[in-house]
DNA sequence: CATGAATGAGCATTCATTCAT
DNA sequence: CATGAATGAATGCTCATTCAT
């Protein structure tokens, strides 16, 4: 059995190493559309990219595009989730420590829009594309539930509070995206939308006087 | 019945009437692809909406609608801001009798939600369609200005104000336009709005105890 | 009354006109469209004919073809049926002075064959394109039908008769589309064809022994 | 491995083996492609089918396609080709025992029209498809030919009267694979064809009193 | 001004074929 | 030989815009 064992791999191994080789290929093809579909998209907007900006980006051929995404809709969904996804990532790592529903959502939203300010092309991206991922909508909505419950927050309804959250930070980034805004701006949106949820006003003077923790995990950066 | 006119002193008036019925003519055609712009948009979205089906549901040739607009984006932007300010002016009516901008400014936002709320069409186009007017920009930032000033409001800037009322209203608008929101939605909104904005949490709820008041001069409904 | 009358028209020939001349126009390229599908199907091949082939061959542009057919289908189908439709309509011409059914078919057979003898491209077309007009199976249906009643034929039954018809005679237009048959081919399909509905032997001698009378009002031709 | 080959005496049959099983390899793969391609075709028609279809349907991988077929229409014409000549080797097998011509060709109208009915697929494949197998055609035309010199057919040419036969039971199969047909159809069409040949009418309806053969080496069944 | 036929650039999509592993 | 990722020419189709009537 040892030496047939012996064999088997050796046989074995050239078909498994055209798999993994495959695979890997794959993945990297995918990705390389897909960080091509994020450049685009910061560039031209969602309404002006076309396919042929995408195969263009990313060095493939007009097939290939089609081996990954059926569809402009679906290569943008992607990508908007994976960015989306990355940072929520990163800024999750960030929020493991912290316990307070508070402290959290007050340091995610300042991540967020550090990363808003200072990486535009993805500040377009996001802006400009609609949908918003799970990880995103799963994350800010327990915090706000969890806050509320520990009376943190005073807000009359989840989804009132959800959509100030969101369409506030949305608005902003739509402005940070289009031109320059003063260094406090995204404090000052921070603020604005911690009162709506009904923070107490010196809390949130000391919580912003304290700088937002560097993240320790950088999320991927769009290249200009 | 030429005859009967050029027999006339007033030889100058079937002119003067023709320049007259023409000038009606013309607006009433704008007037009706406009209409027909806003319920196409409503129905089938910015995207997805095309010159064959403004001028079908208009009922004009294709030639005429280029009499009247340049290019689809013109159309699109004439028709959201006729309906902004269509309603704008509206509610300007009603809070012609408001000085107090704190008022203005909760009524404003009530009367907009109201009919964001009844008019389903009307807010899906809306909210679907970016750029706002400057009516509503400008009477937006007045009352924010003015408030402020007489410590009605709290909010590091007015920007960041701005950016807090109208990204709010617009995801929930966005809300309003694919489902079903509670009775207490709106004025859920309006609340957490006006406590952003750093109006004082019992004014609030008074406020929004009293009813909304109707419109005497109803904006144009945008027919289903 | 009068004078009305005398001014309505000078008021609606513009209008009239435009309508008539839209009208005129329409049909005309239409006819070129389907003129040119005709003979690009000839040329090519059903199956190797594509819509660039179409636009080049009529001179039209891409979306003019667009505004008269849907797809390659449908063009086939109506130059298919516009040609056989046209040729049976000459040949109906012909058979309108007889009664007798057997004479009728008989006829009709050697002429349809002549024109295939004679046109090799409406041949080839008609040959390679499966479906039959209505016009066709009509009248060779009404036939069959009617001269079995007579006791002319002797068949088990008509859908057995109309596919011995058919079929033997797309096999001969298969034939004569590709290589050159001899000269009394035609009449040795006509004449198995009969005596396979059951005809007696000699009529089909003497019937076939006499010329197929010239077409007084001749089937459009398809130029090589 | 070559080392040991060249010291034992029987050096060559492991190569002799392995030639043998990479034969039966090669065969085996080249009829799943068949196979898979005759389902195909019979499913979506000639013109739909993709090499994706065939691939999948054949459960190998796009490359290994092109180890056995250098196109589309090779695998097709091979395909089709497959299944009239392993119907038609079956019938022979039936008509071996069989001298008179005419009792050939009517046994084998029969069988073949049998096969058509009962079995669907197989009748769909081969009525789409245009070319005739030249083993088919051999048959049909030796028979043809011979039962004209004994005076058991009457036709004016040989040409002709293969039309005749092979243009009426395509036009039946035709029919056969697009709707249900009555139960005595298949024998109506043998009747006809019979007729057109000039058989006489006593003979063709005793012969077709009489049930066809069962065929004792039944053909490829095309799974449906 | 109104009309609608005609235009053609522009874009999406397919699919036979190749080739490195 | 088998595999399947990559290719890109070929093709289908849309739709904003023009212009003769």
């Amino acid at each position: 059995m040892s030496k047939e064992k012996s064999r088997t791999p050796r046989a074995a191994r050239p078909t498994a190493n055209r798999a993994k080789a495959d695979e890997a290929r794959r993945s990297l093809t995918r990705g390389r559309i897909l960080a091509a579909a994020v450049h685009v998209v910061a560039e031209k907007g969602v309404t002006d990219a076309v396919i042929e900006d995408f195969i263009k980006a990313a060095g493939v051929a007009r097939g290939t595009f089609y081996n990954y995404f059926k569809s402009t809709e679906e290569v943008l969904q992607a990508a908007a989730q994976s960015l989306e996804d990355d940072l929520m990532l990163s800024i999750e790592g960030e929020l493991a420590s912290l316990d307070d529903p508070l402290e959290r959502l007050t340091t995610g939203v300042r991540l967020w829009l550090r990363k808003a300010r200072t990486d535009r092309a993805w500040c377009a991206f996001v802006a400009r594309y609609r949908h918003h991922g799970e990880l995103v909508e799963a994350t800010v909505t327990s915090d706000l539930r969890e806050g509320r419950k520990l009376g943190k927050f005073a807000f009359p309804s989840v989804a009132a509070a959800r959509d100030l959250l969101v369409g506030t930070i949305r608005e902003a980034m739509g402005r940070m995206s289009e031109g320059t805004v003063g260094a406090g701006y995204a404090d000052e949106i921070a603020a604005v939308v911690l009162r709506g949820l009904g923070v107490d006003d010196d809390w949130i003077r000391s919580a912003l006087a304290r700088p937002a923790p560097a993240m320790r995990r950088p999320s991927r950066t769009v290249r200009q």
